[in-house]
RNA sequence: GGGCGUAUAGCUCAGUGGUAGAGCACUACGUUGACAUCGUAGGGGUCGCAAGUUCAAUCCUUGCUACGCCCA
C-alpha cells in the first residue's frame, strides 16, 4: 500500500529524517564481507573547518560515486575523518587566548596541547555535521583524526623507517620562514605575489686603492633587499666578464658594517644585469646561498642578521652597528626598519646612486630607488613576506620517494582524471626540492628524534628505544618541532584502514552494522598528549588493509595535487609497496556567480548550508553534479539549484500522480511482462538510461550522468510515458470498456480476449500497466537515488512496503527485450502528437480542440498503430476519430508524421493564409537541405571518399527531405 | 620566461570530422483530473579571428587575439 505524499514537497522535512535513519542503523556500511571492495578515502578537512562550497561539491561527488557503487552491490566503504591541521588549529587556540589577553607562552607544552584537545572536544565537530547534512554516506563508526594514537604510532613508524633508510635527515640550509608563525614551511606553502617595490644602487668601495678596469675605486651593486647589506659576505660577477677580472680576488669594504668580504667570480652574475655586480648574502638568499656555498662558505659559517621575528639582530662577527639591532626588516605599521636606514645612511655616505627620471616639464628628478614589481614570497597562513632564514630543519628526500609514482602514472597503473592534469603532476614531480617536514609549533605530531648533549641524534618510535640506542646513562633531549600535517595526511589512505597494525581478529567487540555510532572520546587527563580512544576497530575478523587498500578512488581538488595527492603516492609507495588509489578524480573549483575566486576576504562566499535550507540538499547536488564536466571550474548558478529543486519537485508529482493510479513498489528486479507498446516503450527507455548512466559512471562524467536521468525522469517518462498510460488507467468515460475504473480491479478475475491492444478500460491492460509504470518508477529512484537520496529514500517508502531501504536496494537490471515496432509505434506517436500541437499552435487553434483527420495512404506502422493506440492517439495528439482514406475537399491543414501524411480539414476555422505560410516555411527549410545534400552527393570524391554511412545517411536524408517537398507542395495546391 | 586551460544562443554550460544542443531567461498560448516549483509551442548561434589538412572543419594542425590558472 502506498503511503499518501503531501501535496507539496519540502526537503527539509525528509532530509534529517532519512539521514538519521541510515545512519543510526549502519547503512551507510552494510555487512558485506564477500563483496567485491570499493574504496574511497575522504579528503580530510581540518577539523577548525566549516564546510565550505568547495567540500560540497567535493563530497557530493564522492557520495555519488559511492552510494552507486553500494547499490551495485560492492562492499563500498567511504573513509572519514578531520585533519589536526598543525598551524591552524594552533592558530584557533591561540587567537582564543589573545582575546583574555592570554597567550601560549604562558603555558607548558602539555597544557597549551590540553586546551587545543578540549578546543577539538567542543567545537572540532563542526564540518563532520555539514557533512551530514549535504547526505553523505561516510562510514562514520569509524571516523579517524590524524592525531589517533594508532595515526600518531604510523606517523612515527614512517619517520622512522624513512630515516633508517637515509631518505629523512637533519641539515642546515636556507629554509622559507614565516616571521610571523615563527616556524619554517614547506615550498608548497609560499605564495608569490608581485607587489611594488624598489630596486637601488650602491657604491661598494673597493679595498687597499684597487680600481677597475675603468679606473673606479668602487663597484655599483643593485639591490631590492637593501637591508641585508649587514650580512653581506661578497659581491659576485661573471666570471667571462672582462670589465672585472682585475677586481676578482680583491676585497671590498662595507660602507656600514666596515665588512671586509671577496669580490668573487660566479655565474650567477648576469653581466646583462645593471652593473652585472650582485652583492652576495648568502644567509638571507637562495640564490646568495648556493653562490656561498660554490665560494667556500659553509652553511654554518653564513652570517645571520635577522632573529626568528625578522628583527635584525647582531651577526657573528659583530659588525652590525648598534643602532640597527632590533629594528624589523623593514617598516612595519608606519616605523622605519632596517632597509630604510640603510638606504639613508648609504645615501649619507654618498654611496646611493640616484634614480634619475624627467618630471612633466622636462626637469631631471632624483629618487632613491627605481620602482619596480618584486616577486615577493608571502607565507600562505600568516600572509607575511617569508625570509629565507639559516635552520636546522628535517628534510624528507622526495626526489628519491617521487621515483615510483611517476613511474606508476606513466604506465598508467595510477590513472589521473582528467588525464591534462599528467603533465603538471610530472613537470612538478620530476623537478621536485627536499621536503621541509619540521615546524616549529607544538601541535602536531611531535619529531621522535632525540639528542644527546654532543648532538648525537637517536630516531626510534620511543624514548627507550632512542636511550637504548644511544646507551645508558646519555642524556637525551627530544626534538622540539613537530611534523607538517602534509607528512601525515600523506598516510591516510593506509594509515586509516588500520596500518601498521595488524588486524585484531575477534580482540575487540565486533562492531556491527546496526552500532554506527561513534565511540564517545573519553578524556585521558593522566596524559594529555595521547589521545585516549584508538582508532575504531575493524569488525570482528576484518582485515581492512588488505581488503580496501589500495584504494579504488580518490576525488580531491586539483589545488591538493601537489600537497596531498603526490605526496600519498610517495608515502603508499614506501611504506605499502603498492599505489594508494588506481584512481585519481580532480575537480576544479567553484567560482562565485560573476567567475570570481570566492575568498572570505571579498565578501562572496556562498555558504552550502544555505543552499540547502533554499532549496534542499538534493538540488544542491545535482547541481553540483550536472556541472563538473572534467576540467573546469564552476561557476555558482542559484538558479540552476533553484531548477533542480524544482525537477524534485516534479518526481515528486509524478509519485503522486502513480499513487492515485493505484501504482506503488514493484516487485522484482527484473521488468515485468510488457504487451502494451507504451509498456515496452518505456522498458526500453530504461535500459537506454542505465547503459548511457554506467557509461557515464564508469568515464566519471558527472554531468553525463545527471543530465541523463535527468531527461529520462522529464522527457521520457513524465512527459511521455504518464501520459500515453492515461488513457489505459483512467478512459474517457464514453469510451470505457467493461472493466471500469482501476480501484475496481482488485482482486478482479474478468480476463480480456486481447491484452496488446490497448483498449480503455482494459482490465489486464490496466494491471500490466500498473506493473510496468511502478517498476519503472523503481528504476528512477534507484538510478536516481546517488544523486539525490533523501527524496529518492522518501519517495521509495511511500510507494509501499519494502524489503530494503532503497540506500541499499539494487542497481537495474531490467533484462527484456523490447520488441522495434512498440518502440517504433510510440515514436511515431511522440512525433505525430508533436507536429499536430505545433501547426495547431501557429494557426491559432485552440490546443484542445479534437480534429478528425484522415490518413490516405498509411504506412503499415500507421496503419497497425492507429489501429493500436487509437486512445492514445485521441487523447495526446487529440485527433479523433482518424480515418485511413482521402479526405473530403475543401481547407484543412496537414501534418505529417515520419513519412505519413495526415490531412486535417478545418472548414470554416481555418486561416488558409497562415497555413500556406506555414507550410511555405517548412517547404523552404526542405528545400534547402535537399539541395545542399544533392550537391554533396553529387560531388564524386563525396561518393569515393566519405564513409560508407555517411553517404548512406545523406541518401536517406535527402530521400526525406524530398518527400517532404513532395507533400508540402501537394498541401499547397491543395490549398490552390 | 615555461606549462596548462578556456573562448559555442542574452546568461551558465554540454557536444560531435557530415552546417549545433541543454538549463535559465525571452515570446505566444494554456484551470485537458500529478505538477503554475507546471504544460504546449516558438524566437534566438557565419561555434573568438586567420590560414592549413580533408570530399567535408565548430571539432584536427599552425598562427593570432582575449581571458584564466600553475610554475620560475
Amino acid at each position: 500500500m502506498t503511503q499518501e505524499l503531501d501535496k507539496t514537497f519540502d526537503p527539509a522535512a525528509i532530509e534529517a529524517k532519512w539521514y538519521q535513519h541510515w545512519e543510526s542503523n549502519g547503512l551507510f556500511r552494510p555487512a558485506r564481507p564477500d563483496a567485491e571492495p570499493f574504496t574511497i578515502v575522504n579528503p580530510p578537512p581540518n577539523v577548525t573547518g566549516s564546510l565550505h562550497i568547495g567540500h560540497a561539491l567535493d563530497n557530493t561527488l564522492q557520495d555519488v560515486v559511492i552510494r552507486y557503487e553500494r547499490l551495485r552491490g560492492k562492499d563500498a566503504l567511504w573513509v572519514v575523518g578531520t585533519d589536526h591541521a598543525g598551524i591552524a588549529t594552533q592558530m584557533v587556540v591561540e587567537r582564543q587566548l589573545e582575546q583574555r589577553q592570554d597567550k601560549r607562552t604562558n603555558y607548558s607544552r602539555e597544557d597549551f596541547i590540553a586546551k587545543v584537545w578540549e578546543w577539538k572536544e567542543e567545537s572540532g565537530g563542526t564540518i563532520t555535521r555539514q557533512l551530514r547534512r549535504l547526505g553523505c554516506s561516510m562510514d562514520w563508526s569509524r571516523e579517524q583524526f590524524t592525531m589517533d594514537e594508532h595515526f600518531t604510532k604510523a606517523v612515527l613508524k614512517v619517520f622512522v623507517d624513512l630515516y633508517n633508510k637515509g631518505l629523512i635527515y637533519r641539515d642546515k640550509r636556507l629554509v622559507n620562514w614565516d616571521p610571523k608563525l615563527k616556524t619554517a614551511i614547506s615550498d608548497l606553502e609560499v605564495e608569490t605575489q608581485t607587489i611594488s617595490g624598489g630596486f637601488w644602487h650602491f657604491r661598494y668601495p673597493l679595498a687597499d686603492g684597487v680600481t677597475t678596469a675603468e679606473g673606479k675605486d668602487y663597484l655599483v651593486v643593485a639591490t631590492t633587499r637593501p637591508e641585508t647589506m649587514l650580512a653581506d659576505m661578497a659581491v659576485a660577477v661573471h666570471p667571462s666578464d672582462e670589465r672585472y677580472a682585475s677586481v676578482v680576488g680583491k676585497e671590498i669594504v662595507q660602507p656600514i658594517t666596515g665588512r671586509r668580504f671577496k669580490v668573487v667570480a660566479d655565474e650567477h652574475a648576469d653581466p646583462e644585469l645593471g652593473s652585472g655586480v650582485v652583492k652576495i648574502t648568502p644567509g638571507h638568499d637562495f640564490n646568495d646561498f648556493e653562490v656561498g656555498k660554490r665560494a667556500g662558505i659553509a652553511p654554518g659559517e653564513m652570517l645571520n642578521m635577522l632573529d626568528s621575528e625578522a628583527n635584525v639582530c647582531q651577526t657573528a662577527d659583530g659588525l652590525v652597528p648598534e643602532r640597527y639591532i632590533g629594528l624589523h626588516r623593514f617598516k612595519r605599521d608606519g616605523v622605519d626598519g632596517a632597509r630604510e636606514l640603510v638606504v639613508r645612511e648609504m645615501k649619507e655616505l654618498g654611496c646611493l646612486i640616484p634614480h634619475v627620471t624627467k618630471n612633466k616639464d622636462g626637469e631631471e628628478v632624483e629618487h632613491d630607488a627605481e620602482p619596480r614589481q618584486i616577486a615577493t614570497p608571502f607565507g600562505d597562513r600568516g600572509g607575511v613576506v617569508i625570509e629565507p632564514w639559516l635552520t636546522d630543519q628535517w628534510y624528507v628526500n622526495a626526489a628519491e620517494l617521487a621515483k615510483k609514482p611517476i613511474e606508476a602514472v606513466r604506465s598508467g597503473e595510477v590513472e589521473i582524471v582528467p588525464k591534462s592534469w599528467e603533465k603538471t603532476f610530472f613537470n612538478w614531480m620530476e623537478n621536485i626540492q627536499p621536503w621541509c617536514v619540521s615546524r616549529q609549533l607544538w601541535w602536531g605530531h611531535r619529531i621522535p628524534a632525540w639528542y644527546a648533549e654532543d648532538g648525537a641524534v637517536f630516531v626510534a618510535m620511543t624514548e627507550e628505544e632512542a636511550q637504548a640506542q644511544a646507551g645508558e646513562g646519555v642524556a637525551l633531549t627530544r626534538d622540539e618541532d613537530v611534523l607538517d600535517t602534509w607528512f601525515s595526511s600523506a598516510l591516510w589512505p593506509f594509515a586509516t584502514l588500520g596500518w601498521p597494525n595488524p588486524p585484531r581478529d575477534g580482540e575487540v567487540a565486533a562492531r556491527s552494522a546496526d552500532g554506527g555510532d561513534s565511540p564517545p572520546a573519553q578524556s585521558d587527563e593522566a596524559n594529555p598528549l595521547h589521545r585516549p580512544a584508538d582508532g575504531p576497530p575493524p569488525r570482528s575478523g576484518e582485515d581492512l588493509l588488505a581488503k580496501h587498500y589500495p584504494n579504488s578512488l580518490l576525488i580531491s581538488g586539483f589545488d591538493i595535487l601537489f600537497f596531498w595527492d603526490a605526496r600519498m603516492l610517495m608515502a603508499g609507495y614506501f611504506n605499502m609497496g603498492e599505489r594508494p588509489w588506481d584512481k585519481l578524480y580532480l575537480h576544479g573549483l567553484v567560482r562565485a556567480a560573476d567567475g570570481q575566486k570566492m575568498s572570505k576576504s571579498k565578501g562572496n562566499v556562498v555558504d552550502p548550508l544555505g543552499l540547502i535550507d533554499r532549496f534542499g540538499a538534493d538540488a544542491l547536488r545535482f547541481f553540483m553534479c550536472a556541472m563538473e564536466s572534467q576540467g573546469r571550474d564552476i561557476k555558482m548558478d542559484e538558479k540552476r539549484i533553484e531548477g533542480y529543486r524544482n525537477f524534485a519537485t516534479k518526481l515528486w508529482n509524478a509519485t503522486r500522480f502513480c499513487q492515485s493510479n493505484g501504482i506503488g513498489a514493484s516487485q522484482t528486479i527484473a521488468a515485468p511482462g510488457a504487451r502494451l507498446a507504451a509498456n515496452q516503450w518505456i522498458i526500453g527507455e530504461v535500459q537506454q538510461t542505465v547503459e548511457a548512466l554506467d557509461a557515464a559512471m564508469a568515464d566519471l562524467r558527472f554531468d553525463a550522468a545527471a543530465n541523463t536521468i535527468y531527461h529520462f525522469v522529464w522527457d521520457r517518462f513524465c512527459d511521455w510515458y504518464l501520459e500515453l498510460i492515461k488513457p489505459v488507467l483512467s478512459p474517457l468515460p464514453l469510451a470505457g470498456g467493461a472493466g471500469g475504473g482501476p480501484e475496481t480491479n482488485d482482486g478482479g478475475s474478468a480476463p480480456t480476449p486481447n491484452p496488446s491492444r490497448e483498449r480503455e478500460g482494459d482490465w489486464s491492460a490496466q494491471e500490466e500497466t500498473r506493473a510496468v509504470a511502478g517498476w519503472a518508477l523503481d528504476q528512477i529512484l534507484v538510478m536516481l537515488h546517488p544523486f539525490m537520496p533523501f527524496i529518492t529514500e522518501e519517495l521509495w517508502h511511500a510507494q509501499g512496503k519494502r524489503p530494503y531501504e532503497l540506500i541499499l536496494a539494487q542497481w537495474p537490471e531490467p533484462r527484456a527485450s523490447v520488441s522495434k515496432d512498440a518502440t517504433d509505434a510510440i515514436d511515431w506517436v511522440i512525433e505525430l502528437t508533436t507536429n499536430v500541437r505545433s501547426a495547431k499552435n501557429e494557426l491559432g487553434i485552440a490546443p484542445g480542440a479534437k480534429l478528425a483527420a484522415f490518413c490516405p495512404a498509411p504506412s503499415d506502422l500507421a496503419r497497425s498503430t492507429i489501429e493500436r493506440s487509437a486512445a492514445a492517439i485521441e487523447r495526446l495528439a487529440r485527433l479523433t476519430p482518424v480515418t485511413m482514406g482521402d479526405a473530403p475537399a475543401g481547407p484543412a491543414m496537414q501534418v505529417t508524421a515520419g513519412e505519413d501524411v495526415f490531412v486535417i480539414p478545418l472548414e470554416g476555422i481555418i486561416d488558409i493564409a497562415a497555413e500556406k505560410a506555414r507550410l511555405e516555411k517548412a517547404l523552404a527549410t526542405s528545400q534547402k537541405e535537399a539541395k545542399s545534400l544533392e550537391g554533396r552527393l553529387s560531388n564524386p570524391a563525396f561518393a569515393e571518399k566519405a564513409r560508407p554511412e555517411a553517404v548512406e545517411k545523406a541518401r536517406t536524408d535527402l530521400a526525406y527531405h524530398q518527400g517532404e517537398v513532395e507533400r508540402l507542395t501537394a498541401a499547397l495546391a491543395r490549398l490552390g
